[in-house]
DNA sequence: CCAAAAGTGTTGCCTTTACACCCATGT
DNA sequence: ACATGGGTGTAAAGGCAACACTTTTGG
């Protein structure tokens, strides 16, 4: 696969569809959870200042969700993260000719300025491993609230909708407790992370003891200090159990 | 949108680029329901003398849906048809010029020969309503029982697993009675499908209770007779407390 | 009249929901 | 000490699976 290096931006704006197919991009929604918020990792233009979406093009020969992986990688500094692809975004509004601020400084005719269609990913990474880096046509990358997103590029809020309705859809059958979670966590925690996913309460009692009765839990000897009041236990996933039980079609109830 | 005449072959091999996205294409699965079994609509090209998924391109300014919408007309005759986009097919290896046969008598270089993402979408249609009509490419276009594909071009039995599993999990949230039947339809007709579908036996009892228990069906005082012994009611969808219901939220219990 | 399929009802189990109680901890 | 959040238990409600019985039809 013939890949094209970083610092040829020129080359890239120029003859990058020698490189990558044209009309096709990927693009990532990287989910986080920090202080019982649900984050997105996002970027910012340099030159039209303007938030985005991580993403980018797919190599010739290259599989496109190997083409998400690269993204997160880079932008994350995580391999073997945990991805799902949602959904292809087709609107042909999508090109930057149709738009009045254009990055880069495009000319019409670049292939840039034509139009693409996105295939759209979701990855849940753990908040604390991940190390935001802004890629060579951005200079911030930072997290942002879910609920606090300001007006993205193109149809990137749209997108961000969709993936977050197609993570909730698969709530009940990913594992969002083990990717979205540190290593030790608590059960008020986990219910927490579902709560803001879901966008409602749940009852601390019945969701202690439905989560227990997966048995995919291992309880330490160990209780998370700290916060006011009575300490909570820690758990972690025991991943033998849990990979069996996914196997099995292990659903977690919501 | 600049559209190209049909009678054209040789101008859509050398020149379809222009009119059309390059690396991009759409793929339909369409499901019917016929006899008790669910069946699949498939093309037979005239060269390759192989089936394959009726297919196509997207106009350069056509948005993805449309394109699946305008190939389900072409080939079935409908308009107004159940669509989803199911998946979307990225791998390097789906070209031709990785295949020992090509179709068309494709060179080396032209537009076709190179990689295709392709955008899968699976579509629900009432079988005794299609009059499958073949495209300028194929000599026939006939319906297939979902167990009985016989081995298809490129990856597209790949694309027909992952279109079924699609369905079953949407099977909850989605009309798939309202859109596989005819307009009259028995309760064990109704369970049929959904046997078919799921690929497992279900409760005759337990079935009616539950989909009766919906509201959405309106019982005729007429019964479906010619089998054998106890002739069922007949039920249409009763439409209006359908759509209401799916608005809230329906499910189907599946 | 009989075999097979269709319509209706009942029961019991198990999951979900609601809520009561006690325990631990930092202020 | 006390307000607040955490851990455990129980009882009622509702949904679902299992099964019995009657009715209807063509042969």
């Amino acid at each position: 696969m013939k890949k094209l290096k970083k610092y040829k931006e020129q080359e890239f704006i120029d003859r990058g569809y020698q490189y990558f197919m044209r009309h096709i991009s990927v693009d990532c929604v990287i989910f986080g959870f920090h202080e019982n918020q649900l984050k997105v990792l996002l970027l910012k233009w340099k030159d039209l200042q303007q938030w985005c979406l991580p993403g980018g093009f797919v190599y010739k020969d290259e599989h496109i969700d190997l083409s998400a992986r690269r993204i997160l990688t880079e932008r994350t500094g995580l391999d073997n993260i945990f991805l799902k692809q949602f959904y292809a975004f087709g609107d042909p509004n999508r090109e930057w000719s149709k738009r009045k601020n254009v990055p880069l400084n495009l000319k019409k005719g670049s292939w840039l300025m034509e139009r693409f269609v996105t295939i759209g990913y979701w990855a849940l990474v753990e908040f604390s491993k991940v190390k935001p880096a802004p890629d060579e046509l951005s200079d911030e990358c930072r997290w942002w609230d879910v609920n606090r997103i300001p007006k993205l590029v193109l149809d990137h809020n749209n997108i961000i909708e969709k993936a977050l309705e197609s993570l909730r859809i698969n709530l009940n059958d990913y594992p969002v407790g083990n990717t979205l979670l540190p290593d030790k966590f608590t059960m008020p925690e986990l219910q927490q992370l579902y709560e803001t996913i879901l966008d409602k309460k749940l009852d601390r009692r019945n969701f202690q003891k439905k989560m227990i009765a997966l048995d995919i839990f291992q309880r330490l000897n160990e209780r998370k200090h700290g916060g006011a009041h009575k300490a909570p236990y820690l758990y972690k996933f025991n991943q033998k159990k849990y990979q069996k039980a996914m196997k099995q079609g292990l659903r977690f109830g919501f």
